[in-house]
DNA sequence: ATATTTGTTAACCATTTGGTTAAACTAAAT
DNA sequence: ATTTAGTTTAACCAAATGGTTAACAAATAT
């Protein structure tokens, strides 16, 4: 008996429905347009995945497993809280280089599907904020940081890192800079953001 | 002769537009749900605005028309930077309460459609950091803040005031809190953000 | 070898969707 | 009262879309 499927069709099929769900999200989608991406016929998208929305729900996990463990640095590691920071805007930015779809793909389609992200806290290694909260706690009241809600920092932090790469066509037009200017501006960030945020709670 | 258009007609089109596209986006919606929502037949739809295209346009141009003013008090308001920073981000927190799917419409379908934001930069009005850039060079050269592009600050200031809008349902999941609770904490942020701002920049 | 399972294709199908048409209706102008 | 221009509707249409089918090819098991 053979039960393996033919591995390669499929992960070409996962690739192009990647490319093209990350680029024009479910709605804007079309099953001959991943065919096509894949080169093959579109019979073989329900074949390997029996619908759209399976497939979809397929690069939706398969996108949201790279940003968990980004997110999970920041609120389960047992570094310091300025170390955090300082890596985590760093290396968020270098992820979205090499991924630059993707976080606005995620809060497109959770925005149109709130139930997804739902389903998704069931799973275990799904970012939570409690044992950041008590660091939090613990250096506000050690004097290490100024008084701030672990929310409020949490939701500061993912702020100043992701929301530039999500509203980037609206900022390149706001502050009149090209691509390569952007990408300059970003690279700045890396550095920039956490010397903003450090400086606001360093005591 | 009658020329004059019933204008309550296309004006409850409009509205049913905006609030179908807002919710939907272009491609997320259907003319048949916009003609239901609005009470009319969907022919009626295609008489006042001749393409589902040319409608988005008018919804979309609408709602970016309502975000425009509100840029450009941080960048053309003769106010300082401090006062610019406690007026916006707790001005804007409220403008979000009455247009909930607003900001995230915007981004959305600027990001499906990047050539938008370059026809819109022809629009006198269009949000323009010039201005900006003197006010910050001047406060950083006069000591009254801390050394920062202005570009930075500006992104910053975006950033931490409208990407908890935009990621509400993801940071809800992360923060472990249901919709009085987020409510809750973004009524803080009217203050909590300003704070956090001027505590990073100020000398 | 041959039967059976797995992989692949082209043609097909029902439904949805944006858009059109032609006729009916309304209200003001002549 | 009749014309005229704008408004509204139901029926219609072609194209697009997600999905299915049936036949065929290739691999695997017996």
């Amino acid at each position: 008996m053979n039960k393996t499927k033919n591995e390669t069709t499929e992960i070409q099929i996962l690739n192009a429905a990647k490319t093209v769900f990350q680029q024009k999200g479910m709605d804007g989608s079309r099953m001959q347009e991943i065919a096509d991406e894949a080169g093959i016929n579109k019979a073989m998208l329900h074949y390997y995945y029996r619908s759209k929305q399976i497939l979809f729900e397929a690069v939706f996990n398969h996108a949201f497993a790279l940003l968990a463990p980004q997110l999970n640095k920041i609120l389960n590691d047992d570094s310091s809280i300025e170390e955090k920071i300082r890596n985590f805007t760093s290396n968020y930015i270098s992820f979205v280089n090499k991924h630059p779809y993707l976080p606005n793909f995620v809060i497109q389609e959770i925005n149109r599907n709130p139930g997804f992200v739902l389903k998704m806290k069931l799973n275990s290694g799904f970012p939570n904020i409690e044992k950041f909260k008590e660091q939090v706690k613990n250096d506000v009241e050690n004097g290490i940081i100024k008084p701030i809600k672990a929310e409020q920092l949490f939701i500061n932090i993912l702020s100043l890192s992701v929301f530039p790469f999500v509203a980037t066509p609206l900022i390149k037009a706001f502050i009149n800079t090209d691509d390569q200017g952007f990408k300059f501006l970003m690279e700045e960030r890396k550095t920039e953001v956490a010397n903003f945020m450090i400086n606001s709670i360093k005591t």
